[in-house]
Formats: structure tokens, sequence, C-alpha cells
DNA sequence: GGTGCGATTGCA
DNA sequence: GCAATCGCACCA
């Protein structure tokens, strides 16, 4: 299966939020184990006036990856707790990504519906922060398109503080699949 | 150097 | 409904 290239993460961010949909997400673990699952929802944090991203008050220390050139992960930590991991699209010196909130489980067992349980259950930590999405740790395959049909719009979950652009519908899911995290619905 | 809080989750 | 738990942004 094809590994997606650089150009493919190198679009306008919706686009590439709205493709991610039905990809394969692959990592390989240090003693060589490699895990695979279909993404199956995904948020856009698109550029700086985005007020629900970490990139709305500029550039620091912990955002820098989400101004690099599309194709590189963003991981950080949450509530002192949690890893989330994020896909970096656009161009050099616009700060966007694609946050990957749910796929199918890569192990029998281990659901990784929700971006805190999906980083559990790929083993994604900081470590993995800039790291390349065509490498040999970290890459994402082709897998199977999904139809318009199948797909589905939401607003996007925990970023009630963000004004408008709490409203906007940056969330895109598989309508109907059981792993997607939190409602499914909401417009 | 101090303070407040979050792109979450699991348990009461 | 809320605690866990800490990096980080922001202010001084």
């Amino acid at each position: 299966m094809a590994v997606l290239s650089l150009a493919f993460y190198r679009r306008p961010t919706l686009e590439v939020a709205r493709d991610l949909l039905g990809r394969t997400l692959c990592r390989r673990l240090p003693e060589g184990e490699v895990r695979r699952g279909k993404i199956v929802e995904v948020e856009a944090y698109d550029g700086p006036e985005d007020r629900a991203s970490h990139a709305h008050r500029g550039r620091t220390p912990r955002n820098t990856p989400m101004f690099a050139a599309g194709g590189i992960a963003y991981v950080y930590q949450i509530y002192g707790v949690h890893f989330c991991f994020n896909v970096v699209t656009g161009d050099d010196d616009y700060p966007a990504a694609v946050l990957v909130r749910a796929t199918e489980a890569p192990v029998d067992g281990a659901s990784a519906a929700g971006p805190g349980k999906l980083c559990h259950a790929f083993d994604i930590d900081r470590s993995l922060d800039g790291c390349g999405l065509r490498g040999r740790k970290l890459w994402l395959e082709e897998g199977t398109v999904v139809p318009d049909r199948r797909a589905r719009r939401t607003p996007r979950i925990g970023v009630h503080y963000a004004g408008a652009w709490a409203a906007k519908r940056f969330r895109f899911l598989i309508r109907d699949h059981p792993e997607v995290s939190g409602p499914r619905r909401l417009r």
C-alpha cells in the first residue's frame, strides 16, 4: 500500500482533514511491531486566526511544529496525562494541523476512539513531536477513500472558548462508524 | 518565579 | 460531576 506523499499534506488544511478519513495510520514500535488503524475521525486547526488553535497566540516552543511545512507530526501533552497526535498541513510558516481523534483499533482490544486513547494504542508520545510522516517510525498509507455520502462534518469538540471559531464545522468523521469518539450528530 | 488552565479520560 | 496531573503560556 502506497505511503501518502508530502504533497498530500501541503494543501489547505480542511481538504487534508477531509481526505484523511479512511487512510491508514501506521506506527512501527522500537521492537519492530507495526500497528495500523483506519482513520475515522479528525479535526482541523487552521491558521493564526483560528481561536481554537494552539497557534492563535503566535509561535511558541510547544507549537513550533505547526509552523513547518506539512508532512510532520505535532504531538503535545494535555492535562498532564494524555498525548494528542496531529498531522501538520499546509505551507512553511502557515500554522495548521489536523488532530487525529480516532482510528479503528490497531491492536485487538486496544480502543483508539479518542485522541488520548489513540496515542496510547499506537504508543505515540512527545518523542515523536516533529517526526516526519514518511519515516520508519511513523507513516500514513492510502487506505480507502471515503465517499462524500459516508463522510460527516460537525463542530469541534472541547473548544467552547473559541467564540465564532467554536461553531465552525472543522470536525470530520465517518458516518455511523462505531469507533468515533464523542457526539456524532451535531449538525 | 508564581499562577491558571487545557484540542481528555475514567471513575464516582 | 469531577479529579488526575503537568507543560506551557502569561504576567511580574
